[in-house]
RNA sequence: CGGGCUGUGGCGCAGCCUGGUAGCGCGCUUGCUUGGGGUGCAAGAGGUCCCGGGUUCGAAUCCCGGCAGCCCGACCA
């Protein structure tokens, strides 16, 4: 028997991680460009079927996809001053281009506030050219100092919303409807659960007014920001000169938004469900729901065992692992691998009973069923299936949510808390939106992850910081 | 960008200290066998030892420089 090529969770979850995305064929260092991943065929059905969730809920709420160059003239950068401040240090340049020094750079866009700022510019003159709804799928450089595969790399996959509206009333409901959309898909799709909240002051986006987020809990309790989505309020309006008459005849600059989720999704997804197996793909999220894998010895076996096979295979819309020269047992763990939520077997003896055999990925649990009902037992346990594992996902965020009421009692919290060790919690404390706040739980490199939305626990106390009056308890955790 | 570890057939590693014809396991190819959780046996194929420079009669091995990966830190979707 070969050794699994998966290091256990509690040994080292970083090598962990790594095994998961490298056997799982989501994934592989490019190495000959820094920073950058090649995403592999099953990493990308995952992300082609994300991005195919996303998209049809974009185009529900009424926006559209665009695309926008990828170089952005330096200049665009530095019309916005926090902007330009925030994004500088991780941005690549271009300076030569067809063989000639530019007379000015090019930047590798880090995200499209500035290049869509312009031709909003262009495209915006009346109220009534407003609401602009924009998306734009693309791919984004930052030059990060340290990376890894899905969380971070230096070029990534996302999408990026900016909009445009009248008044700052609506783009705030336009933020906040984002964000809903990416709880929602966060949630009944990758069956992730999050805690929606405002990013602090010091957290927010370079630029914006306010950032809003989407956190969720990793399997060693620490914190990941799954999406975002700003208010730009008119900053970007007024540096882009974006202004609008509006019903009374008046001018006034555009309230913007902007709101993306990225390739990262995926790293979360990965490190919320999989096991020491491998990959669990929650079922909505899997680009093979099922695979059959037949069982057969002789001739006649294989003939009458595939037969069956390919009827069962076609009536529930199961991949058919007809590989010849692979022994069943290689193909199961090649599928558990690769987290296809249900494996069917097939052999010699289901044929004469009439039944077949229904493995779980996440459970690991076996069942016979018979062949006649196998459609309606498949749809059933994908359904269930979707539901545990975002169960025990909510469970693991409960267990590992506590309350503090002291700064030092966070610290000794979440001090001891690192990526590989795990043990990582959410700590719910009163604390104030103050830069101060912020540097204080710095100190012991936890950040003050939002302030959530809902307040789920006791309502106003006094900053354990401050000591000033605050409304509710804020999250504080280690994170990616 | 600072610190640590690493880089040797596709993958995982040994060899390096003490320089002298490049090895092991897995995988791969072919044949037989086997097949309900990585089947077994046999015969094969496959290597610029990360790159560049230096020392040496001779470098995977020693020295210098670079690149890349992983981990830790500072920065971040």
């Amino acid at each position: 028997m070969a050794e699994s090529p998966i290091t256990a969770r509690t040994k080292d979850f970083a090598a962990w991680y790594q095994d998961v995305v490298l056997s799982g064929d989501m994934a592989e260092p490019a190495e000959i460009v820094k920073g950058c991943m090649v995403i592999k065929a099953n990493g990308w059905a995952v992300w082609e079927v994300l991005q195919r969730e996303l998209d049809t809920r974009f185009k529900e709420t009424g926006h559209q996809n665009m695309y926008f160059p990828l170089l952005i003239p330096q200049s665009f950068l530095q019309k916005e001053a926090e902007h330009v401040e925030g994004f500088s240090p991780e941005l690549a340049v271009v300076t030569i281009a067809g063989g000639k020094t530019l007379e000015e750079p090019y930047v590798i866009r880090p995200t499209s506030e500035t290049i869509i700022g312009h031709f909003f510019g262009k495209w915006i003159q009346s109220w009534r050219d407003l609401p602009m709804l924009v998306n734009q799928w693309a791919n984004v450089m930052r030059w990060e100092l340290r990376t890894r595969m899905f969380l971070r790399t230096t070029e990534f996959l996302w999408q990026e919303g900016h909009t445009a509206h009248s008044t700052h009333e609506e783009a705030l409901e336009e933020v906040l409807r984002m964000l809903d959309v990416y709880a929602e898909v966060s949630e009944n799709v990758m069956a992730v659960p999050v805690i929606k909240g405002v990013k602090t002051k010091s957290e927010k986006f370079a630029g914006a007014l306010r950032s809003f987020c989407i956190e969720s809990m990793m399997q060693n309790g620490l914190a990941l920001q799954a999406g975002t989505s700003h208010d730009l309020g008119q900053n970007f309006g007024k540096a882009f000169d974006v202004q609008f008459q509006s019903k009374e005849g008046q001018l006034d600059y555009v309230w913007q938004t902007s709101w993306g989720v990225s390739t990262r999704l995926i790293g979360g997804l990965i490190m919320s469900h999989s096991d020491d197996k491998g990959l669990v793909l929650p079922p909505k999220l899997a680009p093979n729901k099922v695979v059959l894998v037949p069982i057969y010895r002789k001739d006649e076996e294989r003939a009458s065992v595939l037969e069956a096979a390919h009827k069962i295979a076609k009536e529930v819309g199961a991949k058919l692992d007809d590989r010849e020269g692979q022994t069943p047992g290689a193909k199961f763990y090649h599928w558990e691998r690769r987290g296809v939520p249900v494996v069917l077997e097939l052999g010699p003896r289901d044929v004469a009973s009439g039944n077949i055999v229904l493995k779980r990925r996440d459970t690991g649990t076996k069942e016979v069923v018979a062949q006649a009902e196998i459609a309606a037992r498949v749809a059933a346990v994908l359904e269930q299936m979707q539901t545990d594992l975002y169960d025990a996902a909510k469970k693991r965020l409960n267990d590992n949510t506590v309350l503090a009421n002291s700064i030092g009692e966070v610290e000794e919290i979440l001090k001891p808390v690192t990526a590989e060790k795990g043990g990582g919690k959410f700590v719910m404390v009163h604390m104030k939106d103050d830069a101060i706040c912020d540097a204080r739980v710095k100190e012991f490199k936890a950040t003050i992850r939002c302030i959530p939305l809902v307040d789920e626990y006791d309502g106003p106390g006094k900053c354990v910081v401050t000591g000033e009056a605050v409304d509710r308890r804020v999250v504080v955790a280690k994170s990616y």
